[in-house]
DNA sequence: TTTT
DNA sequence: TTTT
């Protein structure tokens, strides 16, 4: 049940290869970055200006496993989530924040690459021939925060109370 | 213009009164965080949990005056905006980052109360009595980061560059 | 498994009271009008103009229990679902099309009425005998097209096949 | 102003090369139809269903231009717009709506198709003298409406009275 | 760190 | 820090 709205919309592009992770539950979690960006012309100078968002995306379940799997650096994707931001402490004990887009059964993701040229379309691209697919990422992405612990938070469907109305 | 999608939709309540700067342009900004919450029944011990999540919005311009004259602390809010993360240092030099949601001339927003008997609903609230309306907020908005920077960023229509189909 | 993107949001008050009825299988189907409107300022009279816009919305099983109980005529609702358009004939065979927008379990929607003074509110509101407030219908919305038949369509969670990745 | 939401998320692929008119101020309009769809295992048999949603969208002013110039038959797209039903008489005088997605100067699209080889990427993509790309049309896209008129509507950004704050 |  |  939710008291409220929370959601994301993005379209953009993989910085890195994605980062899978397993929870003791057996659930995998994935983490991604995922480029944004927007021109506009500086009123003054007359010049285009471009300015690039990066976004952390944090997948669950069954959705962290196909974005393993399927998405790859650069790889465009659609996604759907909602804003969470947690509480880490930094090295010297410091209370730090990080936002992320949490993208759990409730949300929801397209990949919009289709190049049956790269062993990435649809359907064959699976069993890629150099092992890329699927398997550990080529350059491991660098989290600049320490790994999240997730445990605790509701990540399937039927976690959620939908006994109350509103 | 936009390459890709960065989009966030809330629906909560703010958790103080708005507070509202203007630029050196004369164009005002007003922060705010609003509430949204969730819950969900833990699998374990069968017992309802609940998680708020708070997020910081940005306003500009004409919404940042509708904002600050019509919102207070509780209003329930629709808003739409953009996802954009900024740099900072604290106080020991140290690079810290918060994210916001940007609501800017692409953006939207609603105020979602509609109490005709308290000063605030729609067309005859701006003259409240107490003087609550539209003036300095009650409870000045604890801001942890320091007063953003936000010049140099597109804030009007007309900013965008549409030359570039894609 | 969804191929592409298929979303509504709406925000707007109903235009009748909901009308509940319930399919063969015992899962509650729910209808109503939703009016969104907008207004501009004619370029050439400078004269504000309004139009409003009606939605056909429907809510499938737990959700359409929700909306029956809660929702009245003038009540505000946040809505997301999905854009459908079913085919239909009219008394003289030919066919004819409505599009709806469908919410089901993938949906979402949220009461934004919380008036704890007229009996609607969380909790205390449902046993409303008759006054049903929220200002007299401007004009009572007839139902144009016949009672949709909405079985064979997929209305549960676990109906969608998530099997695909893409 | 708007007093509600009104807003339309879609990604699907173009079922015919888009239609471009250009109205009496000079102004473009566009209009494809978008195919969306979904896929679901049915509980009685087993074996997965699927179902395919056709959406009308009509582009306005300089986003109509763009979808001319670069959409084909096959061509995703990521369109956001808002509902509209207008009203036309039939060859028999009977009334009849149909529904569409409008995206004027407050919706947006993204070209979701970049593939440099095939003669449709930026810039260079325009003038593909006939072979459209993107796969056979199962079924070529009937008009069965007459020709909309869309004057008297606001199409551009500053046709909207944004005074009145809600 | 992506993409055009 | 909000709301129910």
């Amino acid at each position: 049940m939710a008291r409220g709205v929370n959601k994301v919309t993005l379209i953009g592009n993989l910085g890195a290869d994605p980062e899978v992770r397993y929870m003791p539950n057996g659930n995998a979690v994935a983490n991604i970055t995922l480029a944004t960006s927007e021109s506009w012309k500086d009123k003054q100078t007359g010049q285009v200006q471009e300015r690039t968002e990066w976004h952390r995306v944090v997948f669950f379940a069954r959705l962290a496993e196909v974005v393993g799997q399927y998405a790859r650096k650069g790889s465009k994707l659609y996604v759907e989530g909602k804003l969470q931001t947690r509480k880490w402490q930094d090295q010297s004990g410091q209370d730090r924040y990080t936002t992320e887009i949490v993208v759990d059964m409730r949300g929801s993701m397209q990949l919009l690459d289709n190049r049956p040229d790269n062993g990435q379309g649809a359907g064959q691209g699976v069993s890629a021939p150099n092992g890329r697919q699927g398997g550990a990422p080529q350059q491991p992405y660098q989290q600049p925060t320490p790994t999240p612990d997730y445990s605790g938070y509701p990540q399937n469907f039927d976690d959620f109370d939908d006994d109350i109305p509103f």
